[in-house]
DNA sequence: CGCACGCTTCGGCGGTCGACGAAGCATTCC
DNA sequence: GGAATGCTTCGTCGACCGCCGAAGCGTGCG
């Protein structure tokens, strides 16, 4: 899958040959909608025990379908581009739905916002990091994600007080949604601002953040959707 | 490939499982060109002998990605359906240049022209059906294929003198072009019409059947690509 | 530091499937 | 009618692969 020359019959009988096992195409379904799941859960969803699950995750990934990065003691698959998830959509397979979330016991505030090494993750921090990417506010340089100067004159009209450092970010899995949002120091920066400026406010028991209604107004006027 | 639903994880394991197989890829791109071709030909493009083929063909027929049509002692297969060619295109294994035609001994006179249970064959016979097809002057009823007004007023115009009988015509593939020719009784209508307008000329020795100077220009004027 | 957890690797079992040769059936040619 | 041809079916062998349990490795938590 890394270039786009016609197949031979060889490598495309190496593509069938992945899509022909069941468990493999149940984990690859459950991967059309962008989402990346951990080892673990991909097993559920195919009913089969961790250990037949990961010699598939391992076929599938050296077979460049998936990709596959480690988060602590999760390791966590995904559609390795955007081209298999074309593919697997042209084989009229995309499903309208997407896959129900694995069930969490995280309470719903937490699902919502919640800081994550010091940073925004939940729903909140994902919507967030995908709108600076939409915006080109967020770049991906060869250190890391770096804002541009449009990006932070922005936030600072919103009312936030950026740190004028130049700052690198990195991606980071987020557990409840599933999808990235941004980490690293200019992911903490970014979400320090938030709780100065009063956007977001830490609950007292456990990582769990609350945005006020003039945060969620000014995230608003920056063009990130809300629930 | 019946209904265009989205696939769930045993069909889509289903649907890889035939494409598991390089003897079968190799069979599939083989046909991707619209062609139709005998199950000889396509174990030979497969490399293996005409016993697994038959199992194979079987199998892709079975699994709706071929149809089979027997004519004489040679059985031919191609694509099921337009989707099945869709579906291999984005696969990204359309090829740009169709697979090299099976050497065949007929000479270069008979894969041009000849007659074939007293129809026209050869490439001259496939590129007119086509071309009455593209016109629409040939039309699919529920008897077989028939003449239309227009087209026969064209033909008359041209110089042919068509029976007034309202003749059906079906599908004959050509051993050649490995493609649709016009056979049954309109077929031989037509390809007597021509014989006596004297676009063509029966050649003393087989079926090879020379077209005149005349004929190629009324051919040429009615739309039939020549060579 | 030790336990719990998530994931991977290893070993072995069983089923599926692809390969072929030989035989059978249908069609065509002489 | 008999031989030749094209294709299918049958029987059999061997390889591959999916499955699991058990063990090993690394990370995170208390």
């Amino acid at each position: 899958m890394d270039d786009a020359a016609p197949l031979n019959r060889y490598q495309l009988a190496e593509l069938g040959s992945l899509l022909a096992e069941p468990a493999r195409t149940a984990m690859l379904l459950a991967l059309v909608d962008g989402t990346a799941r951990p080892a673990g859960e991909l097993a559920h969803v195919a009913g089969i025990t961790p250990a037949t699950a990961s010699a598939h995750l391992r076929r599938l990934v050296d077979g460049g379908l998936l990709a596959a990065c480690a988060q602590g003691r999760h390791r966590y698959y995904r559609l390795a581009n955007d081209r298999v998830a074309a593919m697997l959509e042209s084989l009229s397979l995309a499903r309208a739905t997407a896959p129900r979330a694995w069930p969490t016991k995280a309470d719903a505030q937490l699902r919502r916002a919640r800081c994550c090494y010091r940073h925004l993750a939940g729903a909140l921090g994902v919507a967030f990091c995908a709108t600076l990417l939409r915006r080109d506010w967020l770049q991906t340089g060869s250190r890391g994600l770096f804002l541009r100067p449009d990006g932070a004159a922005a936030l600072t009209a919103s009312g936030l007080e950026l740190v004028d450092a130049p700052l690198y970010g990195r991606s980071c899995l987020d557990w409840t949604e599933r999808r990235m949002h941004l980490g690293g120091p200019l992911g903490v920066m970014l979400t320090t601002a938030m709780l100065q400026a009063g956007w977001l406010r830490p609950l007292p028991h456990g990582r769990a953040l609350q945005p006020s209604a003039g945060g969620l107004r000014q995230l608003g006027i920056l063009g990130v959707p809300l629930d």
